[in-house]
DNA sequence: CGAGAGAGTTAGTCTGCCCTAACTCATGTT
DNA sequence: AACATGAGTTAGGGCAGACTAACTCTCTCG
């Protein structure tokens, strides 16, 4: 039941086209290609098989979209990345910028139950490391819709709610920045001509490109 | 540096190569063949590939034998597949007769760093839950002589070492005699004309079917 | 409105790994 | 010693998934 049904390349695709459905845009062939490092000869390919599998609905020069079981696929793909990545922190000692590359080979061979052994030793996370949402086994995921931290008008006070995971070096710098889900932090601004951003956090002042702060993501304080 | 060097199929096939080499008759091409569940054209056809990446010696019509560097990556493939069903045993509250499988998967995917990570965690096991030795990360095997339980004398107390981990359900059979590694026999003896053996195991007589017999091995009690 | 630019597709090719069918080699039996 | 049998190999295909090159569609901008 738990066997291999898709390969690694359909999963990987599906997934593909789950996350960048979810931004403006929606999921562009070529968008599914800068993401996969593949050519969009090569997504046009896999788009025929994914939809004659039924996992894809595609109009010719349309955006690509997930039927509900491409969808259900996508899911736990990235349940599994998630707790995966959740897993390999709390329980093995990785450090937050170095298990999305571990995450990536082994949400394709870890069974669901070995996920659901892994989520439930470490206490059913809800949110992985970066604070990205963690769907649960039946295929449902919160969506919450956080703003930049860019977004912030000055002097608001946020949560620090999720960062981008892909990145090593963004996270070994917002990591050493203290900039990691749950911190709180104050908005101070950002400098003229699309400057830094600054910020307060804690008892100390820090500065960020733009470029970071439209990748690290802010809830309401409660 | 631990980049995906090989193939899933170029792993299976070196693993497959070194286990039977150690076996009477070495490896020949059908016995991959089998072992992999391939045709026997098929182990021809990577044979002629692994020759070529200098990962193992051929001569036509010979057994096949591992050259330096295909040892290599066999042992490290039987080291990431050991570590991970002690881990999934030992952390993860897993049954040994499940962990062959989901081992089978991981042991392509999982790095050495996350595998050595494993091992700290559950205090450095030198074998796996069904007694084979764990090849340490620099590529070093004990190679202990154990003898089949069915070659042991009449009267003969030994030490339960090794059982074979394929067979899921042999596992839970041996499992329900408490016939585990670590367990210790006396042997009364085999039933005529090719009959079931007999043990005594704690206060229990146990009976064991011949093909059982040569597929659990047993060590000196000192 | 018409023309590029760029996105998307099709065509053709390659590699990895599998298969079946058919041939060759090695070996033991009579 | 000849031959049957089975192991090993070669030949020829297929499918998945990638590529480049070349064609077509869409859309924006002058």
């Amino acid at each position: 039941m738990t066997a291999a049904e898709f390969t690694t390349s359909v999963e990987d695709y599906l997934k593909a086209i789950y996350e960048l459905s979810q931004t403006v845009g929606g999921a562009t062939p070529s968008g599914v290609a800068a993401r996969l490092g593949v050519s969009r000869a090569s997504v046009s390919g896999m788009v025929h098989r994914l939809v004659k599998q039924g996992l894809v609905k595609h109009e010719p020069y349309q955006a690509l979209r997930l039927t509900g079981g491409g969808r259900a696929v996508a899911l736990q793909l990235v349940r599994r990345h998630r707790v995966i990545e959740a897993y390999l922190v709390k329980a093995l000692g990785y450090s937050w910028d170095r298990v999305h590359e571990e995450a990536e080979r082994l949400e394709h061979t870890a069974s669901n139950e070995l996920v659901d052994r892994m989520a439930a030793a470490i206490g059913e996370p809800t949110v992985d490391p970066h604070g990205a949402p963690i769907p649960t086994a039946g295929g449902a995921v919160a969506e919450p819709a956080y703003r930049a931290l860019s977004e912030l008008a000055v002097g608001e006070k946020a949560r620090i709610a999720q960062v981008e995971d892909e990145d090593a070096e963004l996270l070994r710098h917002l990591g050493s920045l203290r900039l990691v889900p749950g911190a709180t932090i104050r908005y101070l601004g950002q400098e003229p001509f699309g400057g830094s951003h600054t910020i307060r956090i804690g008892s100390r002042t820090r500065r960020l490109a733009p470029s970071l702060a439209g990748r690290v993501f802010v809830s309401e304080l409660k």
